[in-house]
DNA sequence: TTTACATATGAACGATTGCTCATATGTTCA
DNA sequence: TGAACATATGAGCAATCGTTCATATGTAAA
């Protein structure tokens, strides 16, 4: 299926649903969810919502180590959730764009609404 | 923290959102990714949005054997993601409330995004 | 160039995950 | 009641995950 044609739009009126399924899609929904569902990596990104912040300070912020948060980072880097940028001896991590809140936001709402 | 008296505006400008990342908020939202995040459930959600669905249905609409699909709507039915009634000898599965169609359509657009 | 600091990375581990297979439970109809 | 169908569930297993520990890499300042 040619996934770069498809408008957002479409996608839930395709028939029955069954193209969807069936697309690269939902492999590709699944893995950004699996990225988003450890709350380590969750407490990067809501720490990164206000500010950019290196690594040391995003360590102490979501109170784990400085190595299991790199490693946390590479993570989020590679599914193009964060970016990162070198500041002298620092590297500065930031969110890469605004669909993360979006994403964020949602959850948030799923959340409220199930307490 | 009173995670009833949160109004969602407020989430997001918590001071330097210190509060938000030490209470169980982040612990939830993980935890709904993470449900989230595994192709089988998610393909089961998209086959879940134009209309319910039996366990077999579901089990041919996303091409897992009927034990896997079960497994994962136990799931996805603890996360309160979908809800079931018995219909004959049939039970019927569908979406538990509108949040869910807001992720996976933010979801969609991130994933659109990266194409 | 040496020292100290900041970050990344590889190995190893215990824990969790998602599947299959076999079987149990529950429902309908003869 | 018994047979057939629909779904759920438990055990078992291979695969993946997230952390720690030790160490490598990269930068800045002395």
């Amino acid at each position: 299926m040619p996934v770069e044609k498809l408008r957002l739009e479409e996608l839930f009126q395709l028939q029955s649903g069954q193209q969807l399924i069936q697309s690269e899609i939902p492999i590709f929904l699944a893995e950004i969810f699996r990225v988003l569902g450890d709350s380590t990596r969750i407490k990067i990104i809501l720490a990164l919502l206000s500010e950019e912040k290196c690594v040391y300070h995003l360590a102490d912020a979501v109170g784990m180590s400085q190595s299991a948060v790199s490693h946390q980072l590479r993570v989020l880097k590679s599914a193009r959730l964060v970016k990162a940028r070198r500041e002298g001896k620092n590297i500065v991590y930031s969110l890469d764009d605004g669909h993360i809140e979006g994403l964020v936001g949602q959850g948030l709402e799923h959340v409220a609404h199930n307490i």
